[in-house]
DNA sequence: TTGAAAAAGTGACATTTGTCATCTCATATT
DNA sequence: AATATGAGATGACAAATGTCACTTTTTCAA
């Protein structure tokens, strides 16, 4: 029988520690690493070349770097595995990014772990898999917000002042309006508060 | 050897399904029930009320009923086993609440799940085991919200203008005005978005 | 190099939010 | 009955935010 060597990436230790023992509990899979953060997954992957692995399964969410970051810099090395997410968000924003980056599969967490293990055996026999949640509002509509106003909302979603925003980001605080008047308006929000709420709720910041 | 069993109640699928495998391969653990919320939890103690259960391990933040109001619960019916917390989450809130309800155990799913296991040795012995992180600002300072407070930031949080969160409390806009600047004032925050993300992250919320 | 587009800024005004002193009214206290 | 007490309301003002038309500056391709 054919062995799955699977590397993992995801910073709750618990679950990344519990997965790993489930996985290596199949006997066609075989756990080679467990990172905490994509950084830890990118550098394992460059400094051990000869070593094979398939799937790299990877949350999103993670400091340092994120699952996304992670398959964006495998798939321009031309990595030859496949990489499959696991998060916790059904964001549309963040399964486009993914596809982007030649992701093969996208599950969610609150989907069963029997589920997690037939979608390794599917991806590795290269199909693509993507939790239903996601297919149903995916093409929704696209992020609307320019970079900017992606910031100036990161900063507005804190709290942060107008003026404290435009200090960060270089901007007179009059432009600092503009850009979350306009993406509140781009969003149907009422004020930057829901606006940055709906663009974090897409997984657009 | 004697057996302890389980209850487990955690929402996301995927944690639930490999903490029920891994405790399972312990064999001094029993897992009794995988729960997918508080509710599911409560409803299927008070069912079975021959099923004898030593530990119950809960996340927090959880639909329908969260793990502290099903800790609360149990106090409150004398439930005669162990509660333990498993959350992302060290709010020294979430925690103090917790040992109000007769919690023994408080973990955070950063930590690795072989500490899960001795903890629940522990905890099963008799002992009280808290996640370390928690114990250096647990008893920082306690919440000095008040319940009309903590709703009008609950709502002010999403976004809610004043006059909706006014509508939604059945109070005037002016008092809601009151609540939320009295609020932030309590918090050192400059504006109602600043003090809603403290007391979200204090778990005053 | 020039000229259209994009990015950033300005100014004016309306609306919302923050602050605070004060008022009302029902409920306890004695 | 007299009086505290606290939740809620009000009104006035300051400050921040939202909106929009318009100007200036930068960028970059023809």
């Amino acid at each position: 029988m054919k062995v799955i060597n699977i590397l993992l990436a995801e910073d709750q230790t618990m679950l990344l520690n519990a997965l790993a023992t489930i996985l290596d509990l199949e006997d066609n899979i075989n756990v080679v690493a467990s990172c905490a953060n994509g950084k830890q997954a990118l550098s394992f992957i460059q400094e051990n070349p000869a070593l094979k692995i398939d799937i790299v399964l990877t949350d999103i969410e993670m400091p340092d770097m994120t699952g996304l970051d992670l398959a964006h810099h495998l798939h321009q090395d031309n990595f030859a595995g496949k990489i499959i997410i696991l998060t916790t968000f059904a964001r549309s924003g963040y399964l486009r990014r993914a596809m982007d980056s030649g992701v093969t599969g996208y599950l969610l967490k609150d989907s069963p772990s029997q589920e997690l293990i037939n979608a390794i055996a599917k991806v590795h026999q290269g199909e693509r898999v993507i939790a239903p949640e996601l297919m149903v509002n995916a093409w929704m509509e696209q992020d609307p917000l320019s970079e900017k106003e992606r910031q100036a909302l990161r900063l507005a979603k804190d709290g942060l002042s107008t003026d404290d925003i435009a200090q960060k980001l270089f901007l007179s605080s009059g432009t600092v309006r503009n850009y979350l008047s306009s993406a509140a308006n781009k969003l149907n929000a009422k004020n930057r508060v829901e606006a940055a709420r709906i663009a974090h709720q897409n997984g657009w910041l």
